[in-house]
Formats: C-alpha cells, structure tokens, sequence
DNA sequence: GTTATGCGTCTT
DNA sequence: AGACGCATAACG
C-alpha cells in the first residue's frame, strides 16, 4: 500500500499538490499539520496537510517531503472549511488564504547555503577576481548566505558564479529551513544544591566574607527564595540586592549559583488579578440586552444599532461574560484604529487575564504566541480581541463574536488576496460553530440595516446615551455665505472661530476634524501650472510639511522640496490644497496660546505615536486636537465640548455609490467625541452645500431617513444590498496591451451576463508603480445566482489566459468590493 | 509565489 | 559567437 497526502501550499495556485509518505509518516500526520516539502526544482516551502489517502496521482511521479513541522494540528477542521467558503466565495486560492491566515512565522522558507567543499584541492589561479572573492571568503567562514554573496561580489545575479564554483567542486549547496519562532526565555537563578543545607551555607557565607558584594548577592536570593517561594529571575536578583551582572556572573562561574531558562510568553498581562465589578446595565441597555438574547434564540445574526456613547461596551461586556461561562470561547473584532489602549484595558479591567489581543502592531514572535494559547484552548485566551486577522485564530469553540463598528470600510481587505470582508466572514465563522454573532455600530451600514428590516437579522437599538447625556447641537454653517460676506479667516469662518474661542475660555477642549482624502495638499507653479507628479504612479505628489518633502502615497515614492519649478523654472511654487498642518498652522496665528496638536498618519507613526497623542489630550495637556479619520473611533475625551468639522463637501463629493453612506456615517461619529458627558456638547460642520440632504440628516441624527433614501437610490443602479457587485482589475506595465486585455475579458463578460457588466474604465489613480489599471464591475442581481456567476467569470478567465498576448496581464477579483 | 527554460536582442 | 534580459511555463 502507498501514501500520499495532499497538501495546500501558501501560493496563489488553485490546486493542491499531492506528495508521497511512508506508512509511519501517514498514521502519524493529520490535517492541518505543517510539513516542508520541496517544490519546483530546489526550495522547500512549508506546507498544510490537507488530506492523507491511498491514491497515487496518474500522470505524475509524487515527490516525498521534506520533513514534519508539527506534533500536533495548528489549523483544525473549521478553520480549514472557513478558509475553502473564503476561497470559494472571493474567488481566490486556498493557499492565499493559507498564507495570510498563519502567523508569517509559521511559514518557514529554505534558504540556500554555500558551502565549502573541502574534499577538493583548489588551484587559486584558476578563478577569476569574483569566484576568488567568494572562495575567500568561505576560508574564514564555513556557509554563506545568498545575501552575504550578493554583498561579498556586489552583485545582483550571483547566479552563474556560483554554477561556476559549482562545476570547479569549490562549493557545495545546501537547502535549510528555518524556525522563525523562537520562544522568549529568561534567565533564573539558584543556589546550587551543595548548599542546600544550613551549614554548608553559613560556611559559604563565611568563605565570602572578603567578598561582601558576592555575599550580599547570595543572602538577597536566600531572602527572596523564602518570601516568594518561585523560581528567582536573575533581573529580580540584580535589583534586590545591589549586585551588578558581573558579580552574579562571577558566582556562577564559582558554580555557587545556578542559572537556567524558563519559557516565558511575550504577551501577557501585568495588571490587578481580581475583576472589577461589572456596571449594572441602564434600562435601555437592559432592553438591548433581551432583544438580543431573543435574536440569538432564533439563531440569528443580531445588530446592535446604539448611538454614539450609548454604553454598548457594557452590552458586550455582558454577553461576553455570559459566554465564558458556558466555558466558550469570544472574539471581539474592531478595525485597526478602533483598537485602542482604552478599550482593551477597559476589558480586562472586567476580565483580566483572559483576554489575549490579537492585531498587525504585534510582532510575529507575540502573534505565535496568541495563536497557541487559543490552540490549547488556555484560558488565558479565551476572550480575543482583534483587528480582522483575529477572524483566523484556531478556535475550537466559539460561543460569542461581536463586530464592533460593523459599518468600517477596513474590515474588508483590500490587498493582497484574499479581498474578504471580516464582518461577513465572521457570520459564517459563527454558523460553523453555532456560536453567537452580534453586530454593533451607530451607524450601522447600509447592508446590515437592509438585513435587519428584512428579518434576515435580528435587531435592537439604544437610543439614549448613557447617563442621559444629551446628543450633541449640530449647526451647519455656509461657507459660501461667510465667503461672500468676507466672514472667513483662512479655512476658519467667524462663527467657529468664535465658538473655538468660547470654548477654550470654558477650560474645554477642542477637536478639529479635516479630511484627508481629496485634499492632499500638493505643490503647484504659479507660473505655468505645473505641479510634480510621481514618476511610477499618476498622481501629484503630496506635500509633507514637516520634513519639507513631497511623496507619492501610492508607491513611497519622495523627494526634496525642489527650489524651482521642474517644467518652467520659475521660483514661484505655491503649496495648495488644505491638509491638516495647514489648519494646524493657521490655527497657531489664530490663537497662539493654545496647544494644538496634529494627529493623523504623520504624527502617529511608531508603535507608541497613537497613545502617546491620546493620553496627552486625555490629561489635557493641549487644547486642540486637529486630525484626521482616526479621530473618530472609540475614543472616549471626557472634556471635549466642541467638534468642528473644516470641510464637509470633500466627503459628500466622493465619485463612488457609497460616498453619501461613508459621509453621514463619518460625520455622525466625530460629532459623537462631543459632550460625553453631563454638557450637552456642539458640533459645528462648515461646508459650500448646507443643504445637502445627508449634511441636514446628520444635523438631525436622520439615520432612518438616510437609510431609505440610500437604499432607494442604490435599488434604482443595481447595487447592493439588493444587488452584488464583483470588481476586476487588470494590471499591466503596457498600456495597450492592457486595453485590449480588459476590452476583450469585458466584451466575453457582456456576451455571457449582458447589460450588467460596465467598463472597462480608469480607475482615478491609473497607473500604479508603473502598473497600468483599469477596472470592470459586474453587477449581480437577486435573481442571478452567484456562485454560478463566479463560474462564468472563471471561465472567461480561462480562455481570457490561452490567448498569449493577455496571459501575462493579472486578473485581480474583489468580490463586494467597498 | 519562485525559478529554470527558451527566445530574442544587444554586445564583443 | 556569446552575454544578457525578459516572457513563459511549470511547480506534485
């Protein structure tokens, strides 16, 4: 009898790939173990068993692995079915979803080693200048890297250097993997244990008398060791008694101490061990509270549709702490920027160590280390919280996930593949453990609420803010009006300024809130017009203030703030368009008394730049806060009683069908940071269109209304939710190529779908790192199904690569793309 | 995804 | 003729 087991390999092929294993490898592997296994015709990849099984492949000879990675399973069953409904669904491979829902430490890669072969005697004359520069370096070591050789010859392709030295049997090659992981370990300290007893000790003591930093270091531990009564870290010791490392090291080496390594988790927390008391629930959060439960009863996905500030943290707390009682696992998911220190410290404040955070800030070392606590199913991470990436932890029994700000645009991954949408994935994630699944927001996306009218969905609502906080006042100024009446001081009307004024008076505190997007602010000639453009992408590069730079956001692209124009020459460069250093610096002339501070993606770079910005506006030690998006989520200012919004038209003048859905939603949660608490707090929102529908819903908190207007207007052009929609990229370094190549796949599309398919167009940024783009959407209606659509789709695409000319151009799917 | 292979183009 | 670069096909 043979065996072979078929594995999943972390590239973007559709197939499995099958290998051959003896009887012993077969009986000991089960899916989802890891193993190395060459591929192609010299590196090793690491692998996912998929199956194990008695047929050998017909037109093909199986290769055997490599070696085992793994004792136990790291992926179990539902994960593997999650990932084959993400795969089928976004129309991507499984070994995507492979690659991106492992820790990137648990794919190990090979990597070629030189060896010197020392078997053959070399006549040094025999090489040229590169080969000797190689076989030199190899005298003082006995590998080398690939890189190392890159670097040694300060070339790029080493390659037929090394086939040279290959065939004059000066090197070896030889392919080794590598664990990534390694385990944290710190360094303890004991008595050795010929002085375990009194005497043998005191004679010790005595023998150091001369030595009275080594006997102090001795009798510290000694003390230590009867009060704790735990092993003793060596960093514990140092602190205690005064000694240096040297002195310690000094004592071992005499073998009167004794060091070792304990495995220690990176991850953990340091906080109180006993739980808070959990806040008794308001009546309306009671209410939620059932209606809730009656959704779950029904086996059904529940939004929690809560106004800003209405305490549904303390919602989740509860269902939270009903789930770990049952003894199961929760997830609670939030975007990226809604992932603050606040929050996560507020849940174990109730939960304590139980909670294990889970987001792209952690290193691959910490993220090794989540993923096996929730493999052991430990209690120590029986409560997730995560950004999207949490979605894919090996959890064996989940009882509750909660998706928080469910409206985020970022919970869908928009590169590379797979393009999923965390919140959806979440809902089946649920089903195949029977667990739970709530939705929260207070602004709930248009999707969701559709699903929760329609009964799909179950629904509860709280209308009231905690403590009877009262909505904030909206007023919308017009700044045509103030323009026209010269009532503007640069971006600023009177009337903000007066309120900002007012308000700082109070002793409160101010946030500004500027769009980014649509108004970067750019570098223009105000001789000729001409503004620097990126030379990979089509788009002006933006002007960065604070290292007077220009960038390109799309491909990292920089360069020095040039002196003169680059077309004319002339030396009367203007920097246009308002970002938010400009109303930060307008604001310094405004009111030069104030601490204003800028937050956005510059200021908060780092590990630390977020919270450091935060806790300084908590402990008020700025007036002003002027930002950008990442003001709006989850950050809870006790003493901000003004919003201001600069610019609302850039929002609303957004050309895509969600623009108007995004704005409301937006604007509702920056408006939601004022007057948490007993004030009743302002929101003032300037804009050129005051009477625009959404702005006058958000000023009287209007989600009803929106939602049925959207919904109306999204029925009358076929998008979702009633319809699906399915985006194609083509990609390509040839323009021309590239408009034949999606001119073709679209017109196979219109022959097999009809009217619904549009484009091919230019995206607005056409060209990327020297990429040309142009995209197709596919819009799907009710009664079309979808699964046969991706059929078609997939099948165009085949024949779409048999042409030569359009293979090499990439196909990229996203599948309800935001 | 990576990489060896074949093909066309440019250099010596 | 040989070196080099790029598109292409295949990977078990």
């Amino acid at each position: 009898m043979e065996y072979f087991i078929n594995v999943i390999l972390p590239i973007p092929l559709e197939k499995l790939f099958t290998y051959s294993v003896s009887k012993s490898e077969a009986e000991f592997l089960r899916p989802g173990m890891r193993i190395g296994v060459p591929f192609g015709k010299s590196k090793i990849y690491t692998a996912l068993v998929y199956s194990v099984h008695n047929k050998p492949p017909v037109v093909y000879e199986a290769k055997e692995i490599h070696r085992i990675l793994d004792e136990h399973p790291i992926v179990n069953l539902y994960q593997l079915e999650h990932w084959q409904w993400i795969a089928d669904y976004y129309m991507c491979s499984l070994g995507e979803v492979f690659r991106s829902a492992v820790p990137s430490a648990f794919l190990l890669e090979s990597e070629t080693l030189i060896l010197r072969n020392d078997r053959v005697e070399v006549l040094e004359s025999d090489l040229e200048d590169d080969e000797f520069l190689v076989y030199e370096a190899l005298q003082h070591q006995s590998t080398l890297k690939v890189h190392e050789v890159n670097s040694i010859v300060d070339k790029k392709n080493i390659l037929p250097i090394l086939n040279r030295l290959l065939e004059k049997k000066v090197i070896l090659l030889k392919e080794e993997m590598y664990e990534q992981y390694k385990p944290k370990l710190v360094r303890y300290v004991k008595l050795d244990t010929k002085y375990l007893s009194e005497e043998k000790l005191e004679a010790l003591l005595e023998s150091l008398s001369r030595a009275p930093k080594q006997s102090q270091v001795v009798l510290s531990l000694f003390q230590l060791q009867a009060v704790k009564k735990k092993p003793i870290k060596v960093s514990e010791l140092e602190e205690t008694s005064g000694g240096s490392k040297a002195v310690i090291k000094s004592l071992v080496d005499k073998e009167i101490l004794e060091e070792y390594f304990i495995r220690t988790d990176r991850v953990k927390y340091e906080g109180e061990e006993e739980n808070f008391a959990l806040k008794e629930l308001n009546q309306y959060q009671q209410q939620a509270f059932k209606d809730i439960s009656r959704g779950f009863e029904d086996k059904k996905t529940v939004l929690l549709h809560g106004v800003t500030s209405s305490g549904k943290t303390e919602v989740y707390v509860k269902l939270i702490e009903e789930c770990i009682r049952l003894g199961k696992q929760a997830l609670y998911l939030l975007p990226e920027i809604a992932l603050t220190t606040q929050l996560i410290s507020r849940l174990q404040d109730y939960f304590g160590e139980k909670v294990s955070v889970y987001h792209s800030k952690y290193n691959i070392q910490e993220r090794v280390e989540v993923w096996n606590n929730v493999l052991a199913k430990k209690p120590k991470a029986q409560i997730v919280i995560g950004a999207r990436s949490a979605l894919f932890l090996p959890y064996s029994d989940l009882g509750l996930i909660i998706v928080d700000e469910e409206h985020e645009g970022s919970f869908k991954q928009f590169d590379p593949a797979p393009r999923y949408h965390a919140r959806d994935a979440a809902i089946v994630l649920a089903n195949l453990h029977q667990s739970n699944i709530i939705l929260g927001s207070a602004t709930p996306s248009i999707e969701s609420f559709f699903n929760a009218q329609t009964g799909k969905y179950g629904y509860a609502q709280i209308k009231r803010r905690y403590g009877n906080v009262l909505m904030p006042e909206i007023e919308l100024l017009d700044l045509k009006e103030h323009t026209r009446k010269k009532r503007m001081k640069g971006h600023f009307s009177k009337r903000l300024l007066e309120e900002i004024k007012e308000t700082l008076d109070a002793g409160e505190q101010v946030i500004l809130f500027q769009n980014r997007r649509g108004y970067a602010p750019i570098v223009e000639c105000t001789t000729c017009g001409h503004s620097p453009q990126c030379s990979n992408c089509d788009v002006s590069l933006t002007f960065h203030q604070y290292k007077k730079q220009l960038r390109c956001h799309y491909c990292g692209y920089h360069m020095a703030l040039p002196e003169s124009c680059q077309a004319c020459g002339s030396l009367s460069l203007d920097t246009k368009g308002f970002g938010t250093e400009q109303v930060e610096k307008e604001l310094e002339t405004l009111f030069p008394d104030a601490k204003t501070w800028r937050m956005d993606l510059d200021t908060t770079r780092g590990k630390h730049g977020y919270e450091k910005i935060i806790t300084a506006f908590e402990q008020q030690e700025m007036d002003i806060l002027v930002g950008t998006q990442m003001l709006t989520k989850g950050l809870d200012f006790r003493n901000v009683s003004l919003v201001g919004i600069m610019n609302a038209d850039s929002l609303l003048n957004f050309p895509d069908y969600r623009a108007h859905e995004r704005c409301f939603q937006l604007l509702t949660q920056v408006a939601g940071r004022a007057g948490r608490t007993k004030k009743q707090g302002r929101v003032l929102i300037q804009s050129y269109n005051p009477y625009h529908q959404i702005l006058k819903q958000v000023s009287t908190n209007d989600y009803e209304g929106m939602f049925k207007e959207q919904l109306y207007e999204r029925e009358q052009y076929n998008y979702p939710p009633q319809n699906r929609i399915i985006r194609i990229t083509f990609k390509h370094k040839e323009y021309n190529r590239l408009n034949e190549a999606a001119e073709w796949f679209a017109q196979a599309l219109r022959n097999a779908l009809g009217i619904n398919v549009l484009g091919p167009e230019y995206p607005p940024v056409a060209r990327i790192r020297n990429q040309f783009l142009k995209n197709v959407m596919v819009k799907i209606p009710q009664n079309q199904s979808l699964p046969k659509t991706k059929t078609v789709i997939k099948r165009i695409e085949k024949s779409f690569n048999s042409v030569s000319q359009y293979r090499s151009v990439r196909v990229i799917y996203n599948v309800d793309h935001i």
